[in-house]
DNA sequence: TGCCAAAACTAACACTTATTAGTTTTTAAA
DNA sequence: TTTAAAAACTAATAAGTGTTAGTTTTGGCA
């Protein structure tokens, strides 16, 4: 006599100790909303790369936005301590500068689809959470802006409009989102150097 | 007796003389999809921003996609046909980077939505313009470094790695897109000179 | 005026979307 | 082994998508 079993199994989230459902589903969205954007990703697209079914999300998170805002202020909290910790240190400001420049690095090389995505897909927010972004946003910026004036006043930086200096560091830190294509071509550490050598002391000789 | 005559018009697009319809559609298309990302963006949304339905446009253009391309694209040789010309130039690299680096901010702050389109958008092209774009990218980038490299064998600029540089620089330029949320409070031409200073010799003194 | 092409319209198509309801399976503790 | 909660499933909903077909209106020229 012959048995023949067919053994159905249903798809579940893998996660290891320590790491909520949540947080998978986060971590997997945060990867999509940088390759095909927020609007460009579906609920469906999102629950196939973990193995399910879309509906099946719903029993770990609220809703689709509630992604994106997970993903946004999850950066935004990281910066914003960080700054506060290093603004506390009795450093030079143009140490203190650029450690601040070393930590978007790290965190443009270490929390790569999270920080793209908030700097990125934020416009996607929806209200009250759009207005917050942006307040905090502000806010880190005029710590930044207060820095650069201070630096100006002890002479360790030239006369520049303080503004626009942070704006170009900022700026040219996120380059580092193109540089992800090459990262295995370059040692992080020189290209950090590179980096911060050049915000700080210019191309020319 | 009284007579009431109502009368209906049909909306219709706005054109002055020497910009075409499609012209009109495009430029409206690139101010939405810069507020609200190609994906985020409807044909409806767009046909109403223009007084029309959603179906007129299909008078005008072939599909969604072909306003992004004709974006892309436009921007890109523009970008293309300076660098060429600028390249032939027979001054030093460092006004040769320089001029660049103007033409760059000028595109920034008057093609606004265009440039900003082709920088965040240009993911979404469908092949084979999504490879066709990368290609020109890449190509550009490596004149540009290629510049770089020059400008280091004849000592005008400090031994850093031509690539990182580059990235450095463009990242910086598009930091403007930040910018042009406080137009009004600056001089474009200070704005200028402050990233081109602070690119060139750096943020110390 | 009459005519024709350009450009608008309405209506519909076939799909995709995020999300909900209700049901079944799985997991783990009692 | 029983039981209850967690987490998967199927099926459906209502709304929105780009686009097409067919029709009507418009504007300019004969």
């Amino acid at each position: 006599m012959l048995v023949l079993a067919l053994y159905f199994f249903m798809a579940k989230i893998i996660t290891t100790k320590n790491v909520t459902k949540k947080e998978v589903i986060t971590q997997h969205a945060a990867v999509l909303f940088r390759q095909k954007g927020f609007a460009g990703t579906s609920m469906r697209e999102l629950a196939e790369k973990l193995g399910i079914e879309a509906s099946s999300l719903y029993n770990h998170i609220g809703s689709k936005s509630e992604l994106l805002q997970t993903i946004c202020f999850a950066v935004a909290n990281d910066y914003n301590s960080q700054l506060e910790k290093t603004e506390l240190s009795n450093e030079k400001v143009a140490v203190v500068i650029e450690n601040i420049i070393r930590f978007h690095i790290h965190m443009m090389l270490h929390r790569f689809d999270e920080v793209f995505v908030a700097n990125h897909e934020w416009k996607q927010l929806q209200e009250p959470f759009l207005s917050n972004f942006l307040l905090q946003r502000k806010s880190y910026e005029a710590k930044l802006i207060a820095l650069i004036k201070k630096g100006i006043q002890t002479k360790e930086f030239v006369n520049i409009n303080p503004h626009v200096a942070v704006l170009t560091i900022l700026s040219a830190v996120r380059g580092l989102e193109f540089w992800q294509r090459h990262k295995k071509n370059l040692e992080q550490k020189s290209l950090e150097q590179d980096i911060v050598y050049h915000l700080l002391n210019g191309l020319k000789k």
